[in-house]
DNA sequence: ACCATCCTGAAATGAGAATTCCAAGATACT
DNA sequence: AGTATCTTGGAATTCTCATTTCAGGATGGT
């Protein structure tokens, strides 16, 4: 009996994705996503509820298609410290070049702006950010039990260490930090952490 | 024959920092500025004129008078890795208990909002940038000179690297990391580019 | 073909934003 | 004291925003 939508609510998130993360929930009107995604505002309400619901929705979105994958294939990976050099290898290019250079990450974006005060937000945060510490954690200890650690780093410790270089990764690539400069500052950490000539 | 100023500016300006510190530009509303103030809008528009020219004003002093002089001890600290070893003690515990607790860095907050597109924004971001890394450089090379440096560290890229660490700081924090394990962690990360037991 | 149900479009609403204006008050030089 | 000049307070203006409303159109099961 009832009419069924004329839309693709999964591709219009995805429209929204790109929108939120590349400007930011606050300097996004409804009006950006009603032109960007050819949508009416009644459906956009009817279907996803409000602003902040959108936003929350879209970052999930990203977290699940974006990093999600990338957090998996790393954590799964059996080759250990080349593992971790890909992704953040993926990472920078990603940050640096191609359709989302400059955009930053959309979760670290989130942690500075007034978004992250809702719950469901900083939940999201914390999420993102337990998933990618583990992630590198396991392929870290995939590395220790084949040997590839110095054998004063401490895979925990490390893993810590490496998010937190993400995390700066995306902050700077924001602001149009050089993808070379950049290559060159995470292998010299990953170096540190790996059995090298003069350890 | 003109009349003065019957207020203080100065300090107008740094209340004006913590609110764009904390809350953003975005959401902090000229309302919020004047009623934080106590000052006048006609004053207020007189002085500093609209709000971008007062955002970046705000973020200069807080450059000048928070990050610089910080910038500054660090790098003329004749102590080497105990220098930066402070710095992020520093770094952590402000960014984690006290006044400012939460609020992140004023300048790494900029980085991820749509803020960054100014190009006067950008020239202060680039700026920090520079700054911090040429300050955590002059500390290790005065810790390499005093060989406190492993012998494959290379103190240009530890410095970038360092640099990264602490926008991860800064961010992370802004979503309620715990200190301990900060702290933590960037003693792990000095630990990797100092003497250690086992180099 | 009917019609309950949902979708769609565009206008309306109402709150809150940034910025401007102007009359009244205060100042310091002459 | 007079006055030119700046400051101040608060209302006024002009937008833009998020959200709601509602009439009309489309759908698909009966």
């Amino acid at each position: 009996m009832p009419d069924i939508k004329h839309f693709d609510p999964d591709a219009t998130l995805e429209t929204v994705v790109r929108l939120f993360w590349r400007q930011g929930v606050a300097s996004t009107g409804i009006q950006d996503v009603v032109t960007a995604t050819g949508l009416n505002r009644s459906s956009l309400y009817a279907t996803f509820g409000g602003k902040q619901e959108l936003y929350l929705a879209a970052l999930r979105r990203y977290l699940e298609l974006r990093s999600q994958p990338v957090f998996r294939r790393l954590a799964e990976d059996e080759r250990g410290l080349p593992a971790v050099s890909e992704f953040f290898a993926g990472l920078i290019e990603a940050r640096c070049s191609g359709e989302y250079a400059r955009w930053g990450c959309m979760v670290s974006n989130a942690h500075a702006g007034a978004e992250n005060s809702a719950p469901e937000v900083r939940a999201v945060l914390d999420q993102h950010h337990r998933e990618l510490r583990d992630a590198l954690y396991a392929a870290l200890v995939t590395a220790d039990c084949q040997g590839q650690l110095s054998s004063s780093a401490d895979p925990g410790a490390a893993a810590d260490l490496l998010a937190l270089i993400a995390y700066g990764v995306n902050l700077r690539s924001r602001a149009g930090a050089d993808d070379a400069s950049l290559r060159k500052t995470v292998t010299a950490a990953l170096d540190s952490i790996g059995v090298r000539a003069a350890g």
